[in-house]
DNA sequence: GTTCATACCTCGTTATGCGATGTATAAGGT
DNA sequence: ACCTTATACATCGCATAACGAGGTATGAAC
């Protein structure tokens, strides 16, 4: 990943409901798209992306659906649900004020 | 601690490095500035900061040392190694950049 | 016809936040 | 004298989570 994992942690849910908040997306495709906004600084790995989709499906934030995709292959296309939106937009409420408070302290501890 | 205990993760070595390269501070004292910068919105738990801080110094980012406080109390104050201080600089840069990251995603899946 | 990209998934290891719990001292109230 | 509270250190065990490794299946390309 690049970045001391430990940073990630927490913001993965973050980031998947904000990306389905945009449009329904399959697992491959965010893998890909994560990589390419952030010029493949960011890299979703399969194990950490499935289990972190099937427990937002637990708590009922996204919804699945299999379609058949353009090349003939089965997707499993994920959606944000009621619940999700309002989680997305919660969860990215929460992560402005975390930075805001982070940068804070490092700011305070450099004078 | 309010936020997603995940989002911590990963910060909170960032966050030590950073405030004992201000100065040296005992372990208590890391509670209260913490809570005090952030207006309480931050609190370090107890079962967070003693084994975060003996990893930094078994690390060897971290030196320790009893002093006798003013009030006559034992404390165990902690600051910066040479070490230490490349890694608060080095952890610092990382911090921005993934928040950059982050915020790049979050941002296009505005649109 | 074999390799590669696509596409899904699970399991076990490892790391870590932190609640609970324990110890000890000094201050302050009653 | 006694109790509570704040200070100050620490450890242990639970729960959670990232992710490397491994597994399956399909279509395209060479």
């Amino acid at each position: 990943m690049g970045f001391d994992r430990e940073l990630l942690k927490g913001s993965i849910a973050l980031l998947l409901l904000r990306l389905l908040s945009e449009r329904d997306m399959y697992g491959y495709e965010i893998i890909q798209e994560s990589m390419r906004r952030s010029q493949d600084a960011f890299e979703f790995k399969e194990g950490t992306l499935y289990p972190a989709l099937h427990q937002l499906h637990k708590r009922g934030y996204i919804r699945s659906e299999w379609r058949t995709g353009e090349n003939g292959k089965q997707r499993k296309y994920y959606g944000l649900t009621a619940a999700g939106k309002k989680a997305a937009r919660r969860s990215e409420q929460e992560w402005f004020s975390f930075t805001k408070v982070v940068n804070a302290i490092l700011s305070k501890a450099n004078t």
